[in-house]
DNA sequence: TTCTAATCGAGACGGTACGTCACGTCTTACG
DNA sequence: CGTAAGACGTGACGTACCGTCTCGATTAGAA
């Protein structure tokens, strides 16, 4: 006995993708992730939830990793995008006091810690991580690093990755052991990274 | 009529705790993982490799990464004990450095990892992580650096678990990527958060 | 989160069989057939309406037909068994009224008629019906038949299985088609097809 | 450039009924359940393997048991059709004939057993089944009979449909159970059934 | 000739049931 | 008692069809 007795619903839109649907997923499983963490969040709930079928997140996603990188995608560039034009030290440095400020209070960072842990559990997830998400911010990144150095405006001792990983890796760090980032730090981590060392008083 | 024994394979022991079987857990986690990756790890697999009843887990042990933890610290105190006896700069970089290698190359640094991974999808991993093998370790690394500073070895710019986040941090960073540590990371991670700024070149 | 909250429920026996779940399951089937057709008779509405898990289902029956015939062979032998000790002809005849009967008015006669159209949409459930209920009873009726003949209480022209399957055959098929059976059809039958033809008058 | 014709299969022919499509569901249908059972005939194969749109299946046939009855109608008319034309002794046993026939050597007779199969199952497809197939075809074997019986042709014992319930019982019951029907049993039947007792020698 | 209406293929949609897997709890029988 | 074995209720998995719906293209017959 399928759709018989309907009141009203979203009346959906024919053979074209329902975005309305789509959006509904996407805010399911963020909403999910939030109040009940990654355990709550199974592709069933996520359709309960949502008010979807389950086979409407099959037809769309192949996991629900893919889900929540299609959100962290969208948060990640509109709340700490990176300053590719004309990077500054001062706009690394905000960059990188966003980030922090992202994955500490931000609830959607928590997307963010569930798929680097999701990534050590799952050979699928890492790759889908690296190539949508990891891959092309870092590439940003060196961008940022590079004309930076250009620009005369930092002065690292590793090389781009290296320098990269030195400055995010104890942010991440912090996070994913549940301890907030202290005052300091990442000044710091930028001085005595970035800085030329003749610049150091 | 003395060896009559042992159609049956390990004839369990009565009513003291079975040793035996304890090492057949231990070893059956840690080769599904290393093996099959944290995906494979269930109850059910543990039980079955190691010849285990369900039940006999459950007595012992609260939960899988219960398990995982007690082979961690094993594994780790083994592999790269933190240097508190009279540390020197030298000790510590060692230490650094087995700490990377055990986390890029031993099949154990897999469990390291995969218990960060668990903790962000798990309140409950989160405070046995941090009680059992975080929080230890960490108080074991900061006598260390105490030590260390008094003895004149070392002189950090940022507070002691400030220091050691930004230096286990890029190496963590790095393992959660999958990808190596470049040579000469460490060392410069250590010289600029370590070393006295008089003593740069 | 499974089994947490149990208030108090069927305290199931351990490492054996449940014969309780046995019978729940048995009567849940018996009674989804017959007050919601064969349509409602899904394994999911069978373990819910029983109490049971599916699990329990597919761990003892390969299907749902093998339900049906479990309850059927029982209910078989109960209502109306095949006269093997010292068949006459009134008690072949009674046998039929009963056959009929069972069929008509006994709601456990939906369970043959299910099983004959479940024949017919799948191979397995053939198989399985005929060597689990058809292919005996028909061994018990020759049986009958043969002791019969040789006591000279009838005297049938056609062959055994013949003559069964013309007995038969229309009482089935007025119960397949939903109509009753007309008075005397039965003993009209057992006059032309088992009398020899010298007593008809 | 007169032959440019069809990279596209079946162009529709616009808003009148396309003839083209309900023969192709017609033959998917007849061809599913001949080489796969009635287990693979689901609408969406049927649209599937003819080529057309679920919607069009939906909007000419009110379920699959029409489509079934549609082509079974029409072929039961092409193979057996009831001798209403002064029906003789012999025309009737050969209708009887070419009835067995039919269901037990003719792909189409699958179809009649389907449909009394998934009569048991479906209130509805009893409901069709009686008032599209068997009640027309059952008031022509009784209007067959009652002139057999004024011509003097035939003298049953029985009531009219009860005649024909025990002249066609036993060879649906034979198909059904899936065994061939035995030489001897038609004839035998017509013979104790339809002639008068004076004639039995 | 242009407009209107019905039909067609395609396929997205909210659902239900499928059969499988692992969960954590339990009971049994053995040593 | 601890153990191996394994049945149990629970619930998520990913798949197949259900019957409804909306689309854009196609093709009549009416305006």
């Amino acid at each position: 006995m399928p759709a018989t007795s309907s009141p009203r619903r979203r009346p959906h839109s024919g053979s074209r993708r329902d975005e309305a649907a789509r959006l509904a997923v996407l805010h399911a499983a963020d909403d999910l992730l939030a109040e009940h963490g990654f355990g709550a969040l199974t592709i069933e709930a996520i359709a309960r939830r949502a008010g979807v079928a389950k086979q409407t997140i099959y037809r769309w996603w192949p996991s629900k990793v893919e889900i929540l990188l299609d959100t962290l995608i969208e948060d990640s560039e509109k709340r700490f995008p990176v300053p590719v034009e004309k990077p500054t030290a001062e706009s690394i440095r905000g960059y990188l006091h966003g980030f922090a400020r992202f994955l500490s209070h931000d609830p959607a960072g928590k997307v963010l810690l569930a798929l680097i842990a999701e990534a050590q559990h799952d050979p699928g997830t890492a790759k889908s991580f690296h190539e949508r998400y990891l891959g092309p911010r870092r590439a940003q990144e060196r961008d940022m690093l590079a004309q930076a150095i250009e620009a005369g405006e930092v002065s690292p001792e590793l090389a781009p990755d290296a320098t990269m990983d030195a400055l995010v890796g104890p942010i991440v760090y912090r996070a994913l052991t549940g301890t907030s980032i202290p005052p300091g730090l990442i000044d710091t981590l930028i001085e005595v990274l970035l800085t030329p060392r003749s610049k150091h008083p």
